[in-house]
DNA sequence: ACTTAGTTTAACCATATGGTTAACAATAGT
DNA sequence: ACTATTGTTAACCATATGGTTAAACTAAGT
Protein backbone atom coordinates (compact mmCIF):
# COMPACT_ATOMS: atom_id res chain seq x y z
CA UNK A 1 0.00 0.00 0.00
CA UNK A 2 3.00 2.56 0.27
CA UNK A 3 4.17 4.28 -2.88
CA UNK A 4 7.58 4.05 -3.72
CA UNK A 5 8.06 7.23 -5.25
CA UNK A 6 10.96 10.01 -5.50
CA UNK A 7 8.40 12.05 -3.20
CA UNK A 8 4.93 11.05 -1.78
CA UNK A 9 2.16 12.82 -3.06
CA UNK A 10 1.27 14.56 0.09
CA UNK A 11 4.54 16.32 0.52
CA UNK A 12 5.20 17.05 -3.36
CA UNK A 13 1.34 19.15 -2.79
CA UNK A 14 2.21 20.66 0.56
CA UNK A 15 5.44 21.98 -1.16
CA UNK A 16 3.56 23.46 -4.05
CA UNK A 17 0.99 24.77 -1.34
CA UNK A 18 3.40 26.47 0.28
CA UNK A 19 5.26 28.35 -3.00
CA UNK A 20 1.82 29.17 -3.75
CA UNK A 21 0.62 30.26 -0.58
CA UNK A 22 3.65 32.15 0.55
CA UNK A 23 4.11 34.44 -3.03
CA UNK A 24 0.21 34.77 -2.97
CA UNK A 25 -1.65 34.25 0.14
CA UNK A 26 -4.66 32.79 0.91
CA UNK A 27 -6.96 35.22 -1.26
CA UNK A 28 -4.66 35.31 -3.98
CA UNK A 29 -4.12 31.59 -4.17
CA UNK A 30 -5.80 29.31 -6.23
CA UNK A 31 -6.36 25.41 -6.00
CA UNK A 32 -5.84 24.58 -9.44
CA UNK A 33 -2.67 26.44 -9.61
CA UNK A 34 -1.35 24.69 -6.94
CA UNK A 35 -1.89 21.65 -8.36
CA UNK A 36 -0.57 22.35 -11.45
CA UNK A 37 2.74 23.50 -9.25
CA UNK A 38 2.38 19.85 -7.65
CA UNK A 39 1.89 18.07 -11.43
CA UNK A 40 -1.04 16.61 -9.94
CA UNK A 41 -4.69 16.53 -10.15
CA UNK A 42 -7.03 19.01 -8.03
CA UNK A 43 -8.99 16.17 -6.90
CA UNK A 44 -6.09 15.01 -4.67
CA UNK A 45 -5.61 18.31 -2.69
CA UNK A 46 -8.74 17.74 -0.69
CA UNK A 47 -8.02 13.74 -1.22
CA UNK A 48 -5.39 14.76 1.18
CA UNK A 49 -6.16 17.68 2.79
CA UNK A 50 -10.13 18.54 2.90
CA UNK A 51 -10.13 21.91 2.21
CA UNK A 52 -8.32 25.12 1.15
CA UNK A 53 -8.52 26.48 4.41
CA UNK A 54 -6.76 23.10 6.04
CA UNK A 55 -4.25 23.16 3.32
CA UNK A 56 -3.64 26.43 4.02
CA UNK A 57 -2.99 25.84 7.82
CA UNK A 58 -0.95 22.66 7.00
CA UNK A 59 1.37 25.85 5.31
CA UNK A 60 1.02 27.88 8.25
CA UNK A 61 2.01 26.47 10.77
CA UNK A 62 4.87 24.84 8.96
CA UNK A 63 5.81 28.27 7.87
CA UNK A 64 5.23 29.76 11.83
CA UNK A 65 7.38 26.46 13.02
CA UNK A 66 10.04 28.07 11.12
CA UNK A 67 10.53 31.16 12.40
CA UNK A 68 9.52 30.59 16.17
CA UNK A 69 12.91 28.98 16.88
CA UNK A 70 14.61 32.48 15.72
CA UNK A 71 12.46 34.06 18.00
CA UNK A 72 13.12 32.05 21.02
CA UNK A 73 16.56 32.47 20.16
CA UNK A 74 16.74 36.05 21.75
CA UNK A 75 14.10 35.39 24.46
CA UNK A 76 15.33 32.04 25.91
CA UNK A 77 18.98 31.24 25.14
CA UNK A 78 21.03 31.22 28.29
CA UNK A 79 24.07 33.89 26.44
CA UNK A 80 23.85 37.49 27.30
CA UNK A 81 21.94 40.01 25.75
CA UNK A 82 24.93 41.20 23.66
CA UNK A 83 25.70 37.91 22.32
CA UNK A 84 22.21 37.06 21.76
CA UNK A 85 21.41 40.33 20.13
CA UNK A 86 24.78 39.70 17.61
CA UNK A 87 23.91 36.03 17.26
CA UNK A 88 20.24 36.87 16.41
CA UNK A 89 21.09 39.62 14.01
CA UNK A 90 23.35 37.96 11.78
CA UNK A 91 21.51 34.49 12.15
CA UNK A 92 18.28 35.80 10.98
CA UNK A 93 19.59 37.77 8.67
CA UNK A 94 20.32 34.79 6.81
CA UNK A 95 17.79 32.80 7.80
CA UNK A 96 15.85 34.90 5.82
CA UNK A 97 17.99 35.08 2.89
CA UNK A 98 17.36 31.39 2.78
CA UNK A 99 13.18 31.65 2.94
CA UNK A 100 12.69 35.13 1.76
CA UNK A 101 8.90 35.24 1.81
CA UNK A 102 8.26 33.43 5.45
CA UNK A 103 8.54 37.33 7.39
CA UNK A 104 5.39 38.71 4.74
CA UNK A 105 3.64 35.66 4.56
CA UNK A 106 3.60 35.42 8.78
CA UNK A 107 2.41 38.97 9.01
CA UNK A 108 0.40 39.38 5.97
CA UNK A 109 -2.15 36.30 7.16
CA UNK A 110 -1.68 37.01 10.69
CA UNK A 111 -3.32 40.41 10.33
CA UNK A 112 -5.79 38.94 8.13
CA UNK A 113 -7.64 36.32 10.58
CA UNK A 114 -6.61 37.47 13.79
CA UNK A 115 -7.97 34.74 15.47
CA UNK A 116 -5.57 32.41 13.29
CA UNK A 117 -2.79 32.86 16.44
CA UNK A 118 -5.10 31.11 18.46
CA UNK A 119 -4.41 27.84 16.78
CA UNK A 120 -0.62 28.36 17.33
CA UNK A 121 -0.33 29.23 20.95
CA UNK A 122 0.95 26.19 22.55
CA UNK A 123 4.35 24.12 22.37
CA UNK A 124 7.00 26.56 21.51
CA UNK A 125 5.03 29.57 20.84
CA UNK A 126 8.06 32.37 21.59
CA UNK A 127 6.90 33.68 25.10
CA UNK A 128 8.86 36.95 26.63
CA UNK A 129 9.12 35.90 30.59
CA UNK A 130 12.35 34.44 30.60
CA UNK A 131 13.54 37.34 28.41
CA UNK A 132 12.29 40.38 30.78
CA UNK A 133 14.34 38.78 33.73
CA UNK A 134 17.01 38.80 32.33
CA UNK A 135 17.03 42.12 30.84
CA UNK A 136 15.97 43.30 34.55
CA UNK A 137 18.88 41.50 36.05
CA UNK A 138 20.97 42.58 33.40
CA UNK A 139 20.14 46.55 34.71
CA UNK A 140 20.57 46.16 37.65
CA UNK A 141 23.83 44.68 37.16
CA UNK A 142 24.57 47.75 35.67
CA UNK A 143 25.22 46.33 31.87
CA UNK A 144 22.91 47.59 30.34
CA UNK A 145 20.76 51.34 30.28
CA UNK A 146 17.16 50.75 31.82
CA UNK A 147 14.66 49.79 29.12
CA UNK A 148 12.03 47.91 29.17
CA UNK A 149 12.50 44.27 27.87
CA UNK A 150 8.96 44.21 25.91
CA UNK A 151 10.20 47.75 23.95
CA UNK A 152 13.70 46.04 23.46
CA UNK A 153 12.04 42.98 22.12
CA UNK A 154 9.71 44.84 20.00
CA UNK A 155 13.37 47.02 18.46
CA UNK A 156 15.67 44.27 18.02
CA UNK A 157 12.42 42.27 16.05
CA UNK A 158 11.65 45.83 13.98
CA UNK A 159 15.26 46.50 12.94
CA UNK A 160 15.47 42.95 11.90
CA UNK A 161 12.56 42.03 10.14
CA UNK A 162 11.34 45.13 8.67
CA UNK A 163 13.55 45.54 6.01
CA UNK A 164 12.55 41.68 4.50
CA UNK A 165 8.90 43.24 4.79
CA UNK A 166 9.22 46.83 3.36
CA UNK A 167 11.78 45.60 0.76
CA UNK A 168 9.90 47.34 -2.05
CA UNK A 169 9.31 50.79 -0.46
CA UNK A 170 13.60 50.74 0.51
CA UNK A 171 14.01 49.75 -2.63
CA UNK A 172 11.74 52.63 -4.33
CA UNK A 173 13.57 55.43 -1.54
CA UNK A 174 16.59 54.67 -2.00
CA UNK A 175 16.62 53.95 -5.36
CA UNK A 176 18.72 50.68 -5.14
CA UNK A 177 18.81 47.01 -8.06
CA UNK A 178 18.64 44.03 -6.46
CA UNK A 179 22.31 44.34 -6.06
CA UNK A 180 22.80 47.28 -3.85
CA UNK A 181 19.84 46.20 -1.57
CA UNK A 182 21.21 42.85 -1.28
CA UNK A 183 24.46 44.83 -0.29
CA UNK A 184 22.39 46.95 2.46
CA UNK A 185 20.69 43.74 3.92
CA UNK A 186 24.41 42.15 3.67
CA UNK A 187 25.94 44.72 5.90
CA UNK A 188 23.02 44.84 8.45
CA UNK A 189 24.35 41.47 9.83
CA UNK A 190 26.89 43.55 11.76
CA UNK A 191 25.49 46.94 11.85
CA UNK A 192 21.58 46.44 12.99
CA UNK A 193 23.61 44.57 16.42
CA UNK A 194 26.11 47.76 16.88
CA UNK A 195 23.30 50.10 16.83
CA UNK A 196 21.04 48.12 19.27
CA UNK A 197 24.19 47.29 21.39
CA UNK A 198 25.36 51.44 21.37
CA UNK A 199 21.94 52.32 22.17
CA UNK A 200 21.67 49.93 25.10
CA UNK A 201 25.23 49.58 26.60
CA UNK A 202 26.33 51.20 29.71
CA UNK A 203 29.47 53.17 28.91
CA UNK B 1 -26.14 68.22 -13.87
CA UNK B 2 -24.85 68.54 -10.56
CA UNK B 3 -26.20 65.85 -7.90
CA UNK B 4 -27.38 68.33 -4.50
CA UNK B 5 -26.53 65.34 -2.53
CA UNK B 6 -24.40 65.05 1.61
CA UNK B 7 -22.05 63.35 -0.50
CA UNK B 8 -21.86 62.74 -4.19
CA UNK B 9 -21.56 58.81 -4.81
CA UNK B 10 -17.87 58.84 -6.52
CA UNK B 11 -16.84 59.83 -2.90
CA UNK B 12 -19.20 57.43 -1.08
CA UNK B 13 -17.71 54.59 -3.30
CA UNK B 14 -14.21 55.63 -2.60
CA UNK B 15 -14.70 55.60 0.99
CA UNK B 16 -16.74 52.14 1.06
CA UNK B 17 -13.78 50.69 -1.47
CA UNK B 18 -11.14 52.32 0.87
CA UNK B 19 -12.44 50.62 3.97
CA UNK B 20 -12.92 47.22 2.36
CA UNK B 21 -10.04 47.32 0.61
CA UNK B 22 -7.60 48.18 2.90
CA UNK B 23 -8.92 45.49 5.77
CA UNK B 24 -9.07 42.78 3.03
CA UNK B 25 -6.65 43.40 0.22
CA UNK B 26 -6.84 43.41 -3.52
CA UNK B 27 -7.43 39.74 -3.13
CA UNK B 28 -9.72 39.56 -0.60
CA UNK B 29 -12.03 42.05 -1.29
CA UNK B 30 -15.32 41.71 -3.20
CA UNK B 31 -17.11 44.45 -5.56
CA UNK B 32 -20.43 43.53 -4.36
CA UNK B 33 -19.22 43.81 -0.18
CA UNK B 34 -17.71 47.45 -1.83
CA UNK B 35 -21.01 48.47 -3.13
CA UNK B 36 -22.93 47.17 -0.79
CA UNK B 37 -21.14 49.60 2.16
CA UNK B 38 -21.17 52.43 -0.30
CA UNK B 39 -25.10 51.76 -0.04
CA UNK B 40 -25.32 51.45 -4.24
CA UNK B 41 -25.66 49.39 -6.65
CA UNK B 42 -22.82 47.35 -7.88
CA UNK B 43 -22.94 48.27 -11.46
CA UNK B 44 -21.85 52.22 -10.42
CA UNK B 45 -19.01 51.10 -9.14
CA UNK B 46 -17.56 50.31 -12.90
CA UNK B 47 -20.09 53.30 -14.25
CA UNK B 48 -17.08 55.63 -12.03
CA UNK B 49 -14.07 53.36 -12.13
CA UNK B 50 -14.21 51.26 -14.96
CA UNK B 51 -12.98 48.18 -13.56
CA UNK B 52 -11.50 46.85 -9.96
CA UNK B 53 -8.03 46.67 -11.16
CA UNK B 54 -8.87 50.83 -11.48
CA UNK B 55 -10.71 51.45 -8.04
CA UNK B 56 -7.79 49.95 -6.32
CA UNK B 57 -5.35 52.20 -7.77
CA UNK B 58 -7.41 55.01 -6.80
CA UNK B 59 -7.47 53.62 -2.99
CA UNK B 60 -4.03 53.29 -3.81
CA UNK B 61 -2.49 56.02 -4.46
CA UNK B 62 -5.03 57.81 -1.99
CA UNK B 63 -3.58 55.70 0.50
CA UNK B 64 0.03 56.53 -0.74
CA UNK B 65 -0.52 60.61 -0.92
CA UNK B 66 -1.32 60.39 3.32
CA UNK B 67 1.90 58.44 4.00
CA UNK B 68 5.12 60.30 1.37
CA UNK B 69 4.43 63.39 3.22
CA UNK B 70 5.30 61.64 6.94
CA UNK B 71 8.32 59.91 5.30
CA UNK B 72 9.24 63.23 3.51
CA UNK B 73 8.97 64.55 7.22
CA UNK B 74 12.01 62.52 7.88
CA UNK B 75 13.92 63.02 4.46
CA UNK B 76 13.25 66.81 3.37
CA UNK B 77 12.90 68.77 6.49
CA UNK B 78 15.45 71.65 7.22
CA UNK B 79 15.47 70.59 11.14
CA UNK B 80 18.44 68.42 12.52
CA UNK B 81 18.54 65.04 12.69
CA UNK B 82 17.99 64.82 16.31
CA UNK B 83 14.59 66.89 15.96
CA UNK B 84 13.40 65.08 12.98
CA UNK B 85 13.87 61.71 14.65
CA UNK B 86 12.06 63.05 17.65
CA UNK B 87 9.32 64.97 16.06
CA UNK B 88 9.10 61.74 13.14
CA UNK B 89 8.77 59.53 16.31
CA UNK B 90 5.92 61.29 18.16
CA UNK B 91 4.07 62.31 14.90
CA UNK B 92 4.10 59.28 12.97
CA UNK B 93 2.95 56.99 15.02
CA UNK B 94 -0.52 59.85 15.99
CA UNK B 95 -0.86 59.59 12.43
CA UNK B 96 -1.23 55.86 12.59
CA UNK B 97 -3.22 55.58 15.48
CA UNK B 98 -5.76 57.34 13.29
CA UNK B 99 -5.23 55.34 9.84
CA UNK B 100 -4.58 51.97 11.38
CA UNK B 101 -4.85 50.06 8.31
CA UNK B 102 -2.40 52.56 6.21
CA UNK B 103 1.31 50.66 6.68
CA UNK B 104 -0.35 47.04 6.48
CA UNK B 105 -1.95 47.81 3.47
CA UNK B 106 0.59 49.39 1.51
CA UNK B 107 3.20 47.18 2.46
CA UNK B 108 1.31 44.07 1.72
CA UNK B 109 -0.19 45.23 -1.82
CA UNK B 110 3.22 46.74 -2.49
CA UNK B 111 4.88 43.01 -2.23
CA UNK B 112 1.92 41.47 -4.38
CA UNK B 113 2.65 43.43 -6.78
CA UNK B 114 6.50 44.95 -7.47
CA UNK B 115 5.82 47.31 -10.63
CA UNK B 116 3.00 48.77 -8.96
CA UNK B 117 5.39 51.58 -7.16
CA UNK B 118 6.68 52.43 -10.96
CA UNK B 119 3.23 54.49 -11.24
CA UNK B 120 3.50 56.12 -7.72
CA UNK B 121 7.10 57.00 -8.75
CA UNK B 122 6.83 61.34 -9.20
CA UNK B 123 5.17 64.06 -7.72
CA UNK B 124 6.75 63.91 -4.26
CA UNK B 125 7.52 60.38 -3.89
CA UNK B 126 10.24 59.93 -0.98
CA UNK B 127 13.89 60.33 -1.81
CA UNK B 128 16.83 60.07 0.18
CA UNK B 129 19.14 62.41 -1.28
CA UNK B 130 18.73 65.15 1.16
CA UNK B 131 18.94 63.28 3.97
CA UNK B 132 22.08 61.60 2.72
CA UNK B 133 23.91 64.89 2.33
CA UNK B 134 22.69 65.86 6.33
CA UNK B 135 23.36 62.80 7.73
CA UNK B 136 27.25 63.03 5.87
CA UNK B 137 27.37 66.84 7.02
CA UNK B 138 26.56 66.27 10.54
CA UNK B 139 29.10 63.28 10.60
CA UNK B 140 31.63 65.48 9.92
CA UNK B 141 30.41 68.37 11.85
CA UNK B 142 31.15 65.65 14.47
CA UNK B 143 27.10 65.71 15.90
CA UNK B 144 26.25 61.82 15.25
CA UNK B 145 28.23 59.00 15.49
CA UNK B 146 29.01 57.46 11.80
CA UNK B 147 26.46 56.03 10.29
CA UNK B 148 24.93 55.44 6.52
CA UNK B 149 22.26 57.52 5.45
CA UNK B 150 20.39 54.55 3.86
CA UNK B 151 21.06 52.59 7.59
CA UNK B 152 19.85 54.88 9.58
CA UNK B 153 16.65 55.61 7.41
CA UNK B 154 15.64 52.11 7.03
CA UNK B 155 16.78 52.16 11.31
CA UNK B 156 13.99 54.82 11.74
CA UNK B 157 10.99 53.00 9.25
CA UNK B 158 11.83 50.15 10.82
CA UNK B 159 11.33 51.17 14.28
CA UNK B 160 8.37 53.11 13.86
CA UNK B 161 6.09 51.23 11.13
CA UNK B 162 7.22 47.67 12.39
CA UNK B 163 5.42 47.51 15.82
CA UNK B 164 1.71 48.09 14.00
CA UNK B 165 2.69 45.99 10.62
CA UNK B 166 2.87 43.11 13.24
CA UNK B 167 0.46 44.06 15.52
CA UNK B 168 -0.50 40.63 16.23
CA UNK B 169 2.70 39.13 16.66
CA UNK B 170 3.76 41.51 18.89
CA UNK B 171 0.14 41.16 21.24
CA UNK B 172 0.86 37.48 21.07
CA UNK B 173 4.47 37.56 22.22
CA UNK B 174 4.11 40.01 24.85
CA UNK B 175 0.71 38.25 26.15
CA UNK B 176 -0.77 41.88 25.62
CA UNK B 177 -4.65 42.96 25.29
CA UNK B 178 -5.58 45.80 22.98
CA UNK B 179 -5.27 47.99 26.42
CA UNK B 180 -1.75 46.90 27.17
CA UNK B 181 -0.75 47.08 23.05
CA UNK B 182 -1.53 50.81 23.28
CA UNK B 183 -0.13 51.46 26.22
CA UNK B 184 3.33 49.96 24.38
CA UNK B 185 2.91 51.86 21.50
CA UNK B 186 1.99 55.38 23.37
CA UNK B 187 5.51 54.54 25.06
CA UNK B 188 7.12 54.52 21.60
CA UNK B 189 6.75 57.98 20.95
CA UNK B 190 9.65 59.05 22.98
CA UNK B 191 11.22 55.07 23.90
CA UNK B 192 11.93 55.50 19.89
CA UNK B 193 13.01 58.72 19.32
CA UNK B 194 15.34 57.84 22.65
CA UNK B 195 16.59 54.64 21.31
CA UNK B 196 18.07 55.95 18.32
CA UNK B 197 19.21 59.42 19.73
CA UNK B 198 21.50 57.22 21.80
CA UNK B 199 23.13 54.94 19.64
CA UNK B 200 23.67 57.29 17.22
CA UNK B 201 24.76 60.70 19.30
CA UNK B 202 28.05 61.54 19.79
CA UNK B 203 28.99 61.83 23.83
C1' DA C 1 -6.41 -15.36 -9.00
C1' DC C 2 -9.10 -12.63 -5.92
C1' DT C 3 -10.08 -9.43 -2.54
C1' DT C 4 -9.26 -5.21 -0.18
C1' DA C 5 -7.69 -0.72 0.70
C1' DG C 6 -5.56 3.19 -0.77
C1' DT C 7 -4.66 6.34 -4.83
C1' DT C 8 -5.69 8.93 -9.03
C1' DT C 9 -8.39 10.73 -12.77
C1' DA C 10 -11.93 13.13 -15.59
C1' DA C 11 -16.17 14.92 -15.46
C1' DC C 12 -19.27 17.34 -13.01
C1' DC C 13 -21.72 20.82 -9.76
C1' DA C 14 -23.25 24.90 -7.32
C1' DT C 15 -22.01 29.12 -6.39
C1' DA C 16 -19.39 33.38 -6.53
C1' DT C 17 -17.50 36.89 -9.10
C1' DG C 18 -16.21 40.80 -12.15
C1' DG C 19 -18.35 42.87 -15.55
C1' DT C 20 -22.19 44.27 -19.09
C1' DT C 21 -26.61 45.71 -20.85
C1' DA C 22 -30.78 47.87 -21.60
C1' DA C 23 -34.21 50.23 -19.68
C1' DC C 24 -35.54 53.87 -16.60
C1' DA C 25 -35.07 58.29 -13.65
C1' DA C 26 -33.44 62.78 -12.76
C1' DT C 27 -31.65 67.09 -14.11
C1' DA C 28 -30.37 71.07 -16.73
C1' DG C 29 -30.39 73.71 -20.99
C1' DT C 30 -33.35 75.31 -24.67
C1' DA D 1 -42.68 71.01 -22.92
C1' DC D 2 -38.80 68.80 -25.18
C1' DT D 3 -34.39 66.99 -25.48
C1' DA D 4 -29.74 65.67 -24.32
C1' DT D 5 -26.82 64.29 -20.69
C1' DT D 6 -25.87 62.03 -16.62
C1' DG D 7 -27.02 58.87 -12.90
C1' DT D 8 -29.10 54.54 -11.26
C1' DT D 9 -31.18 50.04 -11.26
C1' DA D 10 -32.27 45.08 -11.95
C1' DA D 11 -31.39 41.44 -14.68
C1' DC D 12 -28.13 39.10 -17.03
C1' DC D 13 -23.60 36.79 -18.68
C1' DA D 14 -19.31 34.25 -19.01
C1' DT D 15 -16.05 32.51 -16.46
C1' DA D 16 -13.56 31.07 -12.38
C1' DT D 17 -13.55 28.63 -8.31
C1' DG D 18 -13.74 25.35 -4.38
C1' DG D 19 -15.41 21.17 -3.92
C1' DT D 20 -17.64 16.35 -5.13
C1' DT D 21 -18.41 11.96 -7.34
C1' DA D 22 -18.02 7.71 -9.44
C1' DA D 23 -15.28 5.04 -11.83
C1' DA D 24 -10.63 3.27 -12.84
C1' DC D 25 -6.08 2.00 -11.32
C1' DT D 26 -2.36 0.14 -8.23
C1' DA D 27 -0.27 -2.66 -4.98
C1' DA D 28 -0.24 -5.61 -1.20
C1' DG D 29 -2.33 -9.69 1.54
C1' DT D 30 -4.31 -14.15 1.16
Amino acid sequence: MKKIKDENTEDQILNAAKNIFQTKGMDGARMQEIADKAGINKAMLHYYYRSKQLLFEAVFKNAFSLLAPQLNAILNDDSSIEDKIKNFTANYISFIIKHPYLPNFIIQELNRNQDFILKLKDRGFPSIEKFKKQVDEEINKGLIKPISAEQLFINIMALNIFPFVAKPLIKAITKSDDKHYKELIEERKTEVANFIINSIKTT
